[in-house]
DNA sequence: GCGGGCCGCGTTTTT
DNA sequence: CGCGGCCCGC
């Protein structure tokens, strides 16, 4: 049970007061690495205490995986289930769910992802006859996100709408959101501005959940924007226990209409709000503490912090200059393999830039390097088009009027159905009031369309044919979807037909054990709840800082990780701040400036800061300059290296210099060999538990052994390599074209088929379904693993 | 209806 | 340089 001393041991003065703060408003200014979490955590834990029911309780985070993680840690305190953990837009769906009927939103609605917007924009400016190339559809969608985030529905835009352009985007919004309703779906913002609306207009439903939330917490607060900001102001506004966690100086999506002044203008918000700061750092070290702080300095839209640790001191801040991108590179990842060979994990490093375009280098160099990486980028699972596809047949399944999702499968696997026949689908369907699966459906019965009806009707019959199945165990109906909608076996021909590097098929069967997972930890809950789950899934919650792999990942994606080992590349003129950030202005560069300070704060001990004098970006060399951020870190905290400069001093031209001239050769011969079809790559030793450490993980290359890397460790015995899997052991080494490389931790059997759970050190855990995939046991010599884009 | 090829474009992206 | 969208030809 919970004990005080225990929800208080451990914690500093003002994490305590926080912690024990019951009434009233509340902000608390939490500086990186200030344990944060802990404090919310135990807060929640401190409520419970003191009386308030769990179910009483409402904390909103920005991500699932911080609402997971809050669930979890919450539970381990001893806290009894019932607080509502949600993201923003999971509790707005979970409003609506209940209160939907009274802002027009029926059961069983559709969440539209970007995708699903873009393709209803160009309807809407097609229906409104305009052309995409005056009024490009992502505008106009960024308009109607923005007018919705200052809660204005399409009527409210209109009103405001003051020049020609903006009349025009409003009958655009107009015809959007007709399209909306008759598909009976909600974007992203809807989700958020319906409950603002239901709760505005409706004070009977604001008051009874002003009573049932008694006490609500808001996680990352400076991230709030305005829609977010009135839905925490009107579920708190009866009770005033509102509690706020956040950092100003870590606001980096101002440019999606998040706004910083939500924070800074708590107080004033909020009469009475008591602020406490949490500004001892238990994170990185002094040094690197400083240099960050020193940076953040420069910043004017802030709030008064000032951060402190007792933290050792550590080595100075390493900035690295560097001839190219490409020197850069190499050089970071030969220093990540010195690091892994004095026995650092590989998941201690995690490299950060500010756009995706530069892990590309990165990611040559590391795989030259033998160095397993992971990319937090990339399309999550449930952006694969192949996923979307199947997504897409259970959506139209629970909300039949779905017309976005019938567009996306209807010739998804090719049924004959094209342009023409989908065109006269969509011009008739609005006119006989019908959704386009009705429309679909009833062919025959109308003239216009009764050419079409004999291929429509396959279409027609497998969706009938599955709505009848609908009360079978999730995981099956989510097979059966797959299956007898044609998706399946057109993906197994692809993959048989094409042998491409990607396993799609592998991909939509994957889908079905996720389903499996989702029924397994939430009994009672349907396909409904499950959609709902998958639709609001993003990319943030595929990062896992355990994989035992290199981290390369975005400054944006960064923010609430922490490792021990923090590489900032490309911090030039142009890139860092970002060009299109300076042309905003100064608001624009103190955004930058934090986006840098949140990379910062993530090390823990070793921060190095690099920038090359050129770089080859869009095919082009281009001439870049250092940042004014590295002239803004304070210099006493800070060590420059100048790598392969002209200018550099004796004591920088250390072995390491020897080291890049020799990989440069080196990625010259491995670039030949590749083309042969020797590529490098690298394995794993057959204990998975230990796979992220680097004595176990062993760089394979093709040049000679003495390039720096673990090549003292043991090499792995090589494999027997034809045996059939019923003995494959865990252990086992295992190649798949797309993940590369794993080791097997077990196998499931799954019907009269058989599962093997694979720990790739690039990717992390993956389940395959060994009939399904191209899965085989490793053998030597290796096969070139499938290059993701080489050339 | 479908695939090949060409053209244009290219921050970040919690949901 | 690489991708995705779009157009055109089969």
């Amino acid at each position: 049970m919970l004990r005080l001393e225990e929800i208080l041991s451990g914690l500093n003065p003002p994490q305590r007061e926080a912690v024990t703060h019951v009434e009233g408003p509340l902000l608390i200014v939490a500086g990186p690495g200030s344990g944060k979490t802990r404090v919310v955590t135990r807060r929640l834990a401190h409520l419970v205490l003191s009386g308030v029911a769990p179910r009483n309780i409402l904390a909103i985070t920005f991500t699932n995986k911080a609402a997971d993680e809050l669930r979890r840690r919450v539970m381990e305190l001893g806290v009894p289930r019932g607080a509502w953990v949600h993201t923003f837009h999971a509790l707005g769906a979970r409003l609506l769910g209940e209160f939907g009927p009274l802002v027009g939103v029926q059961p069983g609605f559709s969440i539209y992802d970007e995708a699903d917007q873009l393709k209803l924009v160009k309807d809407a400016l097609e229906q409104c006859s305009l052309s995409e190339a005056s009024w490009p559809p992502n505008v106009a969608l960024a308009r109607i996100s923005a007018a919705k985030n200052r809660l204005l529905d399409a009527a409210g835009f209109a009103a405001q709408a003051n020049d020609a352009p903006n009349r025009t985007y409003a009958r655009v919004f107009k015809e959007y959101e007709k399209l909306l309703q008759r598909a009976n779906a909600l974007d992203f913002d809807d989700l958020l501005l319906r409950p603002a609306q239901l709760l505005r207009d409706h004070p009977d439903v604001a008051a009874a959940l002003n009573d049932r939330f008694r006490h609500v917490m808001v996680d990352e607060y400076q991230d709030t924007n305005h829609v977010q900001y009135v839905l925490a102001r009107q579920l708190s506004q009866q009770h005033g226990n509102l509690c706020v966690t956040g950092d100003p100086d870590q606001s980096i999506y101002g440019w999606r209409g998040a706004d910083i002044r939500n924070i800074l203008d708590f107080e004033a918000d909020f009469r009475a709000a008591r602020v406490i700061r949490l500004e001892q750092n238990y994170r990185s070290s002094a040094a690197i503490l400083e240099a960050a702080d020193a940076l953040i300095h420069h910043n004017r839209a802030r709030k008064r912090k000032t951060l402190w640790t007792e933290n050792p001191r550590g080595e100075p801040v390493n900035i690295w200059r560097f001839d190219t991108g490409f020197s850069e590179a190499d050089r970071i990842a030969a220093a990540i393999v010195r690091e892994a060979a004095q026995g650092r994990r590989w998941s201690d490093f995690a490299i950060m830039y500010r756009v995706n375009a530069l892990s590309r280098t990165l990611e040559d160099a590391l795989r030259n390097r033998g160095v397993p990486y992971r990319i937090a980028r990339g399309v999550a699972f449930y952006g694969r088009k192949e996923v979307k596809d199947a997504v897409a047949y259970l959506r139209l399944l629970v909300n039949p009027a779905d017309d976005a999702a019938l567009l996306r499968v209807i010739n998804t696997p090719t049924r004959g159905i094209g342009k023409t026949t989908i065109e006269r689908l969509a011009r008739l369907a609005p006119v006989l009031r019908l959704s386009l699966l009705d429309a679909c459906r009833r062919a025959s019965e109308f003239e216009e369309l009764r050419p079409l009806a004999a291929k429509l009707a396959p279409f027609v019959r497998v969706m009938d044919d599955l709505a009848r199945e609908t009360s079978v165990p999730l995981a099956t109906l989510v097979d059966r979807v797959i299956d007898q909608s044609g998706l399946a076996e057109a993906l197994r021909k692809e993959r048989d037909q094409d042998a491409q590097d990607e396993d799609r098929a592998a991909n939509v069967a994957e889908l079905v054990s996720a389903a499996a997972r989702f029924a397994e930890e939430h009994p009672g809950a349907g396909l409904v709840e499950f959609l709902q789950r998958t639709s609001l899934i993003g990319d943030q919650d595929t990062i896992d800082p355990e994989a035992g792999a290199v981290q390369l990942l975005t400054l944006h994606a960064a923010k609430g990780l922490e490792f021990p080992w923090v590489f900032l590349v490309g911090v030039e003129r142009g890139l860092l701040p970002h060009e299109r950030a300076l042309s905003d202005g100064k608001d624009g560069v103190e955004e930058e400036r934090r986006l840098c300070f949140v990379g910062m704060t993530r090390a823990m001990q070793h921060l190095v800061i690099s920038h090359a004098r050129q770089r080859l970006f869009r095919g082009a060399t281009q001439v870049q300059s250092p940042s004014q951020f590295l002239r803004e870190i304070d210099a006493a905290a800070v060590v420059t290296s100048d790598y392969d400069g002209a200018g550099e001093s004796a004591a920088e031209r250390d072995s390491s210099d020897h080291r890049i001239q020799r990989s440069e050769a080196d990625r010259r011969i491995q670039h030949s060999e590749k083309a042969r079809g020797h590529g490098s790559g690298w394995r794993v030793e057959t204990d998975p538990e230990h796979a992220e450490t680097p004595s176990r993980l062993v760089a394979r290359r093709s040049r000679p052994a003495d390039q720096g890397g673990p090549s003292s460790a043991k090499r792995a015995s090589e494999p027997n390599p034809t045996t059939p899997y019923a003995d494959w052991k865990p252990g086992t080494l295992l190649e798949h074209p797309r993940f590369g490389v794993g080791a097997l931790i077990r196998l499931e059997p799954v019907g009269n088929e058989t599962r093997a759970v694979v720990k790739f050190a690039g990717t992390g855990e993956k389940s395959l379904i060994i009939e399904r995939t191209s899965l085989t046991r490793l053998a030597a010599p290796r096969k070139p693993r499938a290059p993701r884009r080489d050339r």
